[in-house]
DNA sequence: TCTGGGGTCCTAGGACCC
DNA sequence: TCTGGGGTCCTAGGACCC
């Protein structure tokens, strides 16, 4: 087993910095609710279901990442908790506006999720380097009112722990970098397996089990011992705490492969009409998405969760796929192919708490496939041009298939902030 | 009673072929 | 009684991410 790090290597790729929003949803909601600055706030899942974000304060009275609602709902109340369903037009339009912000101040941008973003520099000197960081911060806090924290360093794992020291530690200013030619060892050894990027909770299980506990003990492992037990993927992380790059900055998003919708109900569901009018619903949100990514699905799976065996805790999910022959975007012709997958799926009396789609086998629509049986769809290509384009400009389902109408299966969100940013009758009201 | 949603990648195992 | 081996492709399920 090594017992050093090797040289880094940077000189010749040079570095990776993650920019990553500070409790991102709870900031957004802050953005239009300055009464929110320094309270402890929540935001929930969809369907109100679990935490999934929160400020520091709420951070601090040890209210964890995930837990479900329910089980917390007396201590978010104790404490004044303010809570808000999530708002993903208000997160979605703010994450866009971080972004073009970025991209219009630096040239390598990857958009890696909704909150973060990887930037691509040259090597330099710290203070240079600390200098460009610095303006990233004040540019997003000045013209988004959001606080972002950065990271540096020479690969995208490295960069990725700095990012949470960054956070961790509020003496860098919401910046740290770990530079090529310095020691960081000290900060690996505090880091722990399941901090590292990639490393879920079985990984670090097998990792445990061979004696690996932090980031650094994982940089110095066995080559082989990590590629056999763990994955090539691991071996790859294992690289990248080393200071060699394995994972390249990917400014053109690649095509996507699959598109789906999916939702857990507000209430359970028994009717089929009700299932059928969720389901219509959900592929009518995903031919949107695959039309306007010019794009035509291969096939269509259709999925519904109910509860499994008394005594089973887990939803249990019952799926079906069809092969669409030949590929296509219209909505009606997947919503004919759903309506026969849930004339099998439904079963009477059975309770439906969630059901979804997921669009697969993706081509592009450029490179349409001919059909020797089946009749050219194109017929539908105008149909659907106007239907997206009244609802991109009025507003989404004012035009929809009669039979996704019923709403009896709406997820819970009793208490989502205004649409702030992307409706005019939603806009922000100055007095 | 009440536990999200949208993705990608890797692996193992079986089918199939020569 | 004797019963290959190696490669590719596909799929389902799991792991992981935010």
């Amino acid at each position: 087993m090594p017992t050093s790090l090797p040289a880094a290597t940077a000189a010749r790729s040079g570095l990776f910095a993650l920019l990553d929003c500070n409790n991102f949803y709870v900031s957004c909601e802050r953005v239009f609710d300055p009464s929110l600055e320094g309270m402890p706030v929540v935001v929930l899942s969809n369907n109100d279901g679990c935490v999934i974000a929160r400020s520091n304060e709420a951070k601090a009275l040890g209210i964890g990442m995930g837990v479900p609602y329910f089980q917390v709902r007396d201590l978010l109340e104790f404490h004044r908790v303010r809570v808000f369903s999530s708002n993903y037009a208000l997160y979605g339009d703010m994450s866009r506006r971080v972004m073009s912000l970025l991209m219009a101040l630096e040239p390598e941008v990857e958009v890696y999720s909704i909150d973060e973003a990887f930037i691509r520099l040259p090597v330099a000197g710290r203070q240079q380097l600390v200098k460009i960081a610095a303006d990233i911060r004040r540019a997003m806090w000045r013209q988004l009112g959001l606080p972002v924290s950065i990271g540096l360093g020479a690969t995208k794992t490295l960069a990725k722990i700095a990012n949470r020291e960054a956070k961790r530690d509020p003496a860098g200013g919401g910046i740290c970098c770990l530079l090529p030619g310095e020691d960081h060892r000290e900060l690996l050894s505090k880091t722990l397996a399941t901090e590292v990027w990639g490393i879920g909770a079985r990984s670090a299980r097998r990792l445990a089990a061979g004696g690996i506990r932090t980031a650094l003990d994982l940089a110095l492992a066995d080559e082989d011992w990590v590629r056999r037990r763990l994955s090539i993927t691991a071996a790859r992380t294992r690289l990248e705490l080393q200071g060699i790059s394995c994972l390249a900055m990917e400014e053109t998003p690649p095509a996507k492969q699959s598109i789906a919708c999916s939702r857990s109900f507000g209430l359970p569901i028994t009717e089929a009409a009700e299932l059928k009018a969720a389901v219509f619903t959900f592929l009518a949100r995903a031919a949107e998405k695959l039309r306007k990514q010019q794009l035509l699905a291969g096939c269509l799976q259709v999925y519904v969760g109910h509860r499994g065996a008394p005594g089973e805790r887990r939803l249990r999910l019952t799926a079906r796929t069809v092969e669409l022959a030949p590929a296509g975007a219209d909505t009606a012709a997947l919503n004919r192919a759903a309506g026969a997958i849930l004339k099998e799926l439904f079963q009477p009396g059975q309770q439906y708490r969630k059901a979804g789609v997921v669009l697969a086998g993706l081509t592009p629509a450029a490179a349409r496939q001919g059909h020797l049986f089946a009749p050219q769809p194109r017929a539908a290509e105008p149909l659907m041009g106007a239907l997206d384009r009244i609802n991109r400009r009025w507003g989404r389902d004012t035009i929809q298939y009669a039979a996704g109408l019923a709403r009896s299966w709406l997820p819970r969100q009793a208490r989502r902030s205004p649409a702030y940013t992307t409706d005019w009758h939603q806009l922000p009201v100055v007095r």
